[in-house]
DNA sequence: CCTACTTTGTGAATACTTTCACAAGCCCCG
DNA sequence: CGGGGCTTGTGAAAGTATTCACAAAGTAGG
């Protein structure tokens, strides 16, 4: 199978909230059009996306909305409860525990750790904060799929590390560094910092 | 000048990261093949990525340190201070305003504000959360580069709107929508679901 | 059933990004 | 001071992504 781009799949999500708010609002189909409208692109590209995967729509009438959102949850893998810990018990780490926006989509956080002894044992919405040297352990038993990694960029690397040996295969970076892993392993990065930089960049090079 | 890559803008953050961690261990030269070993890419980027922008590096020498950082910081518009304002004083809007990294890359947190009548008047940090309704006022006496908008999804886009009007010429979005913003306005977003769900894709395609 | 109208699905064209490959420049050492 | 060894800067080539444009397939209404 050909590899999908990046940038198809996060279109992909995109396209998924709109309609999954839009069926609240009980429309029975949408076209292309709409769905660019709101994904910020353009027709031809939602058709383009779509097309990859295989062919959803109606000719002149446009896509099932029901359909449609079953289509894209499928092809993005949330046809499944995937289970999630979080490491790093601090500031952002605390409040992605306490969110409560990613258990509708599938995503079960399962677990928090810390290397902090005075925050292991505390207990948030049912869910106690373990040892991180735990974690090797713990995996063993019940496997996880994704860990989302929100400590401190110096000791990043490290726990990444000790999670790819415990078999972790996807994480979600929130420290500002390059983690380096095996090609096996998926890693995606929200670096926020990054993100103000690009603001004040385009706020700069405008100013010109 | 010619309009420079998304993709370019981030991996000069990136090399910039590293060129400050770097300058500590004070080596006083850098390769672009060693800059490409950490942000993960290669040499030829890095060189490509520079190069849109000048002539920083000695050949046979690779690129000083301390000028290759002043260099990337004036690129990416850091020799200033920019004037934040955070929008939303929950769990996300919370750890940002007490985020200490922000700080020293020149971005200083001038105001936070809520619409929630019991957190207006509380204190962190010093900065004490005001009423979003004073927004427009506020902004008219003291000018604001960036708001983070960190509101639910249903009213994010009626509060982009409103800080549209007040001036802000820059927002850095965590709600889950797509913001629709006049072309004179800077967005960036921040999506942990979309990031989770395009996790939950490559995992779902590996295994096919 | 036929005609007018709409919207998809998709090759082909265009635009953009990354990689290649190498001449030119600079350092170091003898 | 000249030659060997590195590393940059950059056109040209290759590779990706987006946009165009239109035939094909459907709807709707009489
Ligand atoms: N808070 C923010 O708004 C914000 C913004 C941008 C980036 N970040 C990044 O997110 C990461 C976390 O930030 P934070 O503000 O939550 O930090 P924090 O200091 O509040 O929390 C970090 C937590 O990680 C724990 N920890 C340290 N090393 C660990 C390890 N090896 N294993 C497990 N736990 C460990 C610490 O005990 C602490 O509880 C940092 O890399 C930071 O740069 C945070
Ligand atoms: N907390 C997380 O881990 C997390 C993860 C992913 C995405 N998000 C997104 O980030 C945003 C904020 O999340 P949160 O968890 O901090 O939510 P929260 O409910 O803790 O906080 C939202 C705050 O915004 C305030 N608010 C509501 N409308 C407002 C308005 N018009 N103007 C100003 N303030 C307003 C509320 O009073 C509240 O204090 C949401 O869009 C959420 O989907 C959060």
């Amino acid at each position: 199978m050909k590899r999908i781009a990046d940038s198809t799949v996060r279109r992909l999500s995109i396209y998924l909230r709109f309609l999954e708010g839009s069926s609240q609002r009980d429309l029975a189909t949408v076209s292309s059009a709409e769905l660019a409208r709101h994904g910020g692109t353009t027709s031809a590209q939602v058709r383009k996306d779509l097309s990859f995967f295989g062919s959803f729509g109606k000719r002149g009438l446009g896509y099932s909305v029901p359909e449609l959102t079953n289509s894209i949850r499928d092809i993005l893998g949330l046809g499944r409860e995937w289970n999630v810990i979080i490491v790093g018990a601090g500031k952002i780490g605390t409040a992605l525990a306490q969110y409560h926006g990613f258990r509708p989509r599938g995503f079960h956080v399962v677990g928090v750790y810390d290397t902090d002894i005075g925050k292991v044992g505390t207990r948030w919405d049912g869910i106690v904060v373990r040892d991180f040297s735990l974690v090797t352990a713990d995996l063993a038993s019940r496997p996880v799929d994704i860990a989302v990694l929100a400590v401190p960029a110096e000791g990043a690397q490290e726990a990444a590390n000790r999670l790819v040996d415990a078999g972790v295969k996807a994480i979600l970076n929130f420290a500002p560094t390059q983690l380096q892993v095996p090609p096996d392993v998926a890693v995606r990065s929200v670096n926020m910092a990054m993100e103000l930089e690009g603001l004040s960049y385009e706020l700069s090079s405008r100013a010109r």
